[in-house]
Order: C-alpha cells, then structure tokens, then sequence
DNA sequence: TAAAATTATCTCGAAACTGAAATAATTTGG
DNA sequence: CCAAATTATTTCAGTTTCGAGATAATTTTA
C-alpha cells in the first residue's frame, strides 16, 4: 500500500483511539457530574499544583475564552477558585478548594487505574514505542489563539 | 517507571497528537469555509460513495443528532442532498450533489497529500507499528448513542 | 520614558455537539 | 399475525467550545 494511504488509515486511526480512550474516560467522570475537560483541570491541579489561567489552556488545549468558562463551572462547583498574582496582576491562579481536594484524593487513583487499563493490551515494549511514536509526530506542537 | 504512569502518558499523547493532527486538518479545511466534521462527511462520500446517515453517524463517530445537524450543513451548502431508501423507508441516504463532488475532485487530492506530510518523520515500519498499536487499543469499540 | 507591542484574561454572540425523547418504519417472537 | 422490541432519523433544549474583540497590565524599543 502507498505512503499516502498508509498515513491516512493512521490519521484515522489516531481519532478513532481518541475518541475510544475520551468515552471510556468520560463514562468514569461522568459519575461525578463531571465532562472530560472540567476533570483535566481538577487533574492539572491536584498533580500539578495551582497553575496560571493561561497555563491550563496550554496544558488542556482549549481556546482562551473556554478556559474561563470551564474554571468559572469548577468555580461554581465549589472545587476550584481564583487567586491574583501579586507580582503580575495580569495573571490569576487557579487552585482546588479543600472540597476539591477531596473530590480528587477519592476518585483519582481509580481513574489512573482505568487509564493503565485502557492499554494493558499492550506489551511494555510496544507501550514505550508507541509513546515514542506518538512524540514523533507531534514535537513542534501547533498553538492555537 | 510503572506501568500506570506509563499508561496516562500515553492517554495524554494521544490526546496531542489528536489535537496537533485535526489543528493541521482544521486549517487546511477551513479555507473551503468548512469544519473537520463537514469535511470528514464529504470525504466519506466521496471515497465510499452514498452512506445512509446511520452508517456516517457510525464511521465519523458522532451522535445521531449531530448527523443530521452535519449533514444539514452540507445541504445548505449546496454540496450535499438526501434521497429515500426504497426498500426501508426508515433509512436516508446522504450523497454528493455535482457542486460536493466538483469541490472534493479539487480538494482532496492536497489534503491526502497535507496527511502525509504530517506523518513524514515515521519510518514504514515505524508508521506500520505504530497502526497496528493503534487497531489494538480500540479493537472492541465503544458504541455511543 | 512614552508609545507600541505583547501578554493574560474575560465578554459576547454564534457555532458545534449532545442526550433524551418523539416519530415513523421494520422486525421479531409468542 | 399482532403486540412488543428494535432500528433510523429527527426535534428540541441545553451544554460546550470557539473566534473576535475588549480590557487591563506588563514589557519592549526607539
């Protein structure tokens, strides 16, 4: 078969693995009253640490005016709030409430234990390659708004 | 590094690499002002000839409801129509109108060639390896809707 | 050091997508 | 053979996401 086909057929594929991953995902979230994105954040911040608005948007890939609207529904929730920064008052921090954090110590573990789940058809060998692949393709990364 | 970190990672890549791939596709697209999901329509239509809705809902991995919006779209535009199945009057098939077909005659070829392009860095055997892990992650499908 | 450029966040209106339920047709099985 | 179940599509109201532009703060540069 050609390159081009070759390619297509990967290009496929990737979407359709997403979409495989993200609806399994969702169905565990879901149970929370939660959508993928709204848990990406709780994510971000409970690994992570409070992070800068902007930086959410760079880590989650979601346009700026979506990141407002996702942290102002996890506001909402009562999970997550806003803290200006002292240095810069341009940036404003997101970080959990203690609400947030309990939410997140209760229902992370069993959500890492799905993701590994996901791949254990894979062999770790192949886990690492695919990895590698995967950064392959993507390196010089696109930046959208 | 254990299995289940590895195992998240690779969750995360995917996501990128999906996001960095429909960015590239987003772009190219929009130029004939339309979206991924219009023209992954087209595309099908093209390729694969009329598809009742049922079968594009099922390939562009979309909600029912979203089909009909989709496809909607596209006869608004002139590129797209509907036509009754004869036998099951339940079903409708979506298919290129001589504009859809005119338009994908002229597009699709650089857009094949744009997937490529965004694959170029794999080796074959890389690209191979890399569908075949792929098909394993996602081989018994979640069904939506 | 002041004007210009850049950066961070938000507002707003519109587009895209969804789930639940409605409608209509077909198939199944008791 | 007919009631119940299934299948295909659409409608509708609501949610999520977006792009363009506004606002405000900081940095650059001439």
């Amino acid at each position: 078969m050609n390159r081009t086909k070759e390619a297509f057929k990967a290009f496929v594929g990737v979407k359709r693995t997403n979409e495989y991953l993200e609806s399994n995902v969702k169905k565990d979230v879901s149970r929370y009253g939660l959508n993928i994105t709204e848990f990406a954040v709780l994510e971000l911040l409970y690994n992570k640490g409070d992070q800068p608005i902007q930086h959410i948007k760079n880590r989650i890939l979601i346009a700026s005016s979506s990141t407002t609207y996702v942290v102002d529904k996890l506001v909402d929730k009562g999970y997550v709030d806003r803290r200006p920064d002292t240095n810069d008052r341009r940036i404003s921090y997101a970080f959990l409430t203690e609400k947030g954090r309990e939410l997140m110590v209760e229902i992370f573990p069993p959500h890492a234990e799905l993701i590994k789940e996901l791949f254990e058809e894979l062999t770790d060998e192949e886990l690492a390659a695919f990895r590698k692949t995967l950064k392959k393709i993507s390196v010089k990364r696109a930046q959208t708004n």
